[in-house]
This record gives structure tokens, C-alpha cells and sequence, in this order.
DNA sequence: CGACGCCTTGATAAATGTCAAACGTCGTGG
DNA sequence: CCACGACGTTTGACATTTATCAAGGCGTCG
């Protein structure tokens, strides 16, 4: 199926009636807290898995932040599989527990300062994106402020500083190059 | 197996051998962040289960919060009958979905002001403990405050704030009784 | 060219952390 | 039984970080 930027792809409390494979492009899981803010859950690119709830209802909101393509699973076909294939079984129960151990990498960067959630952040873009040089990212600062639980100010202010210390470089508002990566793992540490 | 009070259960990096259920008492997994803080991943209560992991490594440290009785249950047994039996593979699946679920709560709690998250740390705590009136917390301000991504100063003012406001009472450190559960809701929202 | 959206920058305010000290409680030993 | 000491908690004064509010720049697309 595809999806244009901002196009919802499931809803907070919707029915969890499907799996969900990025194929090109780039999603976003969020919720809407009590006070307006929005927190995002995750980033995902292409490859990468969505949309797996124990629950049968959807506990974040996702969206697509460029145009992309994804692979739509029905669920409950995967899980009556999944009772006779133990194959299907671990696939499913790596996926989840792979979601796990990357919210709780989430988790351990909320709490950290903002210097070092930005480090992290783009080490782990850089990765994920498997750049070499440079990286062109699919969000925008709001959405990247929103992932690490700060304003687009200080994500922007950050970036800058940074910059200034040229550890890594900003051709454009959406490229960037990291110029040395051991001082973001310093910061990231 | 029995643990006394901050008693090493594993330890971060160490071959996952083995999945617990806690049997009495308490638990806490954390890992000590590059700045010597100590982020706590989660509590555990009688009932729950932990070390359970994709990687065959631990990823965080697990210790007794208090004198705590430990079911201790072969990984690679649990593994190998679940590839045999779908309902045990099943069993698997939810208790690491649900594992999720418990680290997004967590995930999104860190994002919020620090009443909110005393609020509904309480909150949690008195579900988990089927608290009516009073409950009686096994872990230490500390605790609370890695658990919360706060100073242990903050979680003593917060309290001592909500006592003030007569929306909880403290007829000891450890113990606390909610007088006022929609106010903490509503911080919580 | 102009308008709009997004990003950056600056000044100030609010929340939380840091450092320091006092307080209470509990267990120990006189 | 009381005094003392250790440890966990609370409180206070101050520093730092990050958010907020406001303005300006810059690129893009009609």
C-alpha cells in the first residue's frame, strides 16, 4: 500500500487487525499527551516492522513522514499460522522482542541531556540509514524534538553547537555529515 | 532460590541463561549510565516475570530490592518446548509483548513533568500492589527516582508537595496512602 | 515576486539539579 | 533503658538546563 506524508496509517485505540513492513519511505508511531505535546515511539524505515501490540487495540497512532510504500499483513492470518509453524512463532516473538530492545534503548536516551539525545540520535540515523558520509534524514525537527522528548528549539540550538564544534556539518536543514563520530559517541557514551 | 536485599540476580552483559518469576519480595533491572547515574528499566512485583531477552545477552542488571524469593526457570528448556508446543510458545510471546507494553508506559512517563510522574508512578504502584488504602513501597526514594529519571531531592519535594495538598499522606517514608486518586489522575492524564 | 512553512537565533522564565545541612528512625552497644 | 551513630529522607539556597515567547532568516513553490 502506499501512503503520502502525514497520511494516518492506523489510530490510537483502532482495532490492531494488521502487520506492517515498511517498504520505502519512513513511519512514525506518536501519542498525543494529555498536555498537546506529542511524544513519538519510533522511527520506522525501510525493512523494519510495525504495528505488533499483545493488546488487540493499536496503542500509538501511526503515520507515514514521507511517501512510502508498506507491506499490510492481516494479523490474526499470521497468528493462526504462527499456532502451527513455530518458525512463524520466533519470527514473531523476535520481531517483538526486538521492538523491545529498541524502546528500551528509547528509554535510556530519554533521560539523558539533550546534548547527548541529539548524539544518539544521529548515531543511531547513521546506522540505520547506513550512511557513510552523509545522511539525508525523512523527519523534520519537530518530529525529531518529539522522539527525544525536547523542543524543536533546543533540537535546532543543539545541532548548531555542534556544528559550531564541527563535529558534524549541515549543508541543508535535512542533510547532514558527520564529520566525527567519535565525538558523538563521547557525547552519546 | 532466595535473594536478601540488593542481592546481584545477573548482571548486565551476562549470558541470559535463565527467565525468573518473582515469587516474594522485589526486583529491579537497571543499568548504570556513562555518567555513573542509575537508570532503573523496571519493578518487578510478585507475579511478574524478567530476563526475558532476544539477545542472549542481558541487557541490564537485575537485583532484590528486598529479601525476595526467585522461581528460576532453564531459558533454553523454556525455548525448546515452546517450539514444540504453540500454547507455550504463545505463553512466550505475551509476556515479552507485555513487557512492551510496560516499557512504552515507562517510555512515555519519562517525557513528563515531575509530578506527573510521581503521580503516576503511585498510581502504577497501587495497581501492582492491589493497594485499597495504604501501601507499603519496597523500594527506596533511590529507586523511585532512577525509576523516574529524577533527583531523589525531586521525588522528596513532589512528595512532600502532594501531602501538602492533601492528595496523598506518608504515615512513613515507606508507606503511603492516597487520599485523593482523581487528583493524581488528573496529574497523570 | 511574494507568501508560506520550516528552521534558527535571542532574551527571558520555569523546572529541575546540585550542594549542603538538618532531621528522623532504627538498630547497636554501653 | 538510653545514648549514639548510620543511613535514608527532607528541606533550603542556589546553579544549570531546557522551555517559552518572540522575532528574523531562508528556501520552496505558486
Amino acid at each position: 500500500m502506499a501512503f503520502s506524508r502525514d497520511d494516518e496509517i492506523y489510530s490510537e485505540g483502532e482495532v490492531a487487525d494488521y502487520l506492517y513492513k515498511v517498504e520505502s519511505g519512513a513511519v512514525r508511531t506518536y501519542k498525543i499527551l494529555s498536555d498537546g505535546r506529542r511524544q513519538i515511539g519510533a522511527f520506522y524505515l525501510p525493512g523494519d516492522v510495525f504495528g505488533l501490540e499483545v493488546s488487540d487495540e493499536h496503542q500509538l497512532s501511526a503515520e507515514a513522514i514521507s511517501e512510502s510504500t508498506i507491506l499490510v499483513v492481516k494479523r490474526s492470518a499470521l497468528i493462526a499460522l504462527a499456532a502451527r509453524d513455530p518458525g512463524v512463532a520466533r519470527q514473531l516473538w523476535m520481531f517483538t522482542a526486538q521492538a523491545l530492545d529498541r524502546m528500551q534503548s528509547h528509554m535510556l536516551l530519554l533521560v539523558r541531556s539533550a546534548q547527548e539525545k541529539v548524539a544518539c540520535f544521529l548515531l543511531e540515523m547513521g546506522e540505520r540509514l547506513s550512511a557513510t558520509e552523509a545522511m539525508e534524514l525523512p523527519m523534520s525537527r519537530q518530529d525529531i524534538a518529539d522522539y527525544l522528548g525536547l523542543t524543536i528549539e533546543t533540537v535546532s540550538r543543539t545541532l548548531t553547537m555542534l556544528q559550531t564544534k564541527s563535529t558534524i556539518a549541515l549543508p541543508t536543514s535535512r542533510r547532514i555529515v558527520v564529520r566525527n563520530r567519535a565525538a558523538l559517541r563521547r557525547l552519546n557514551a
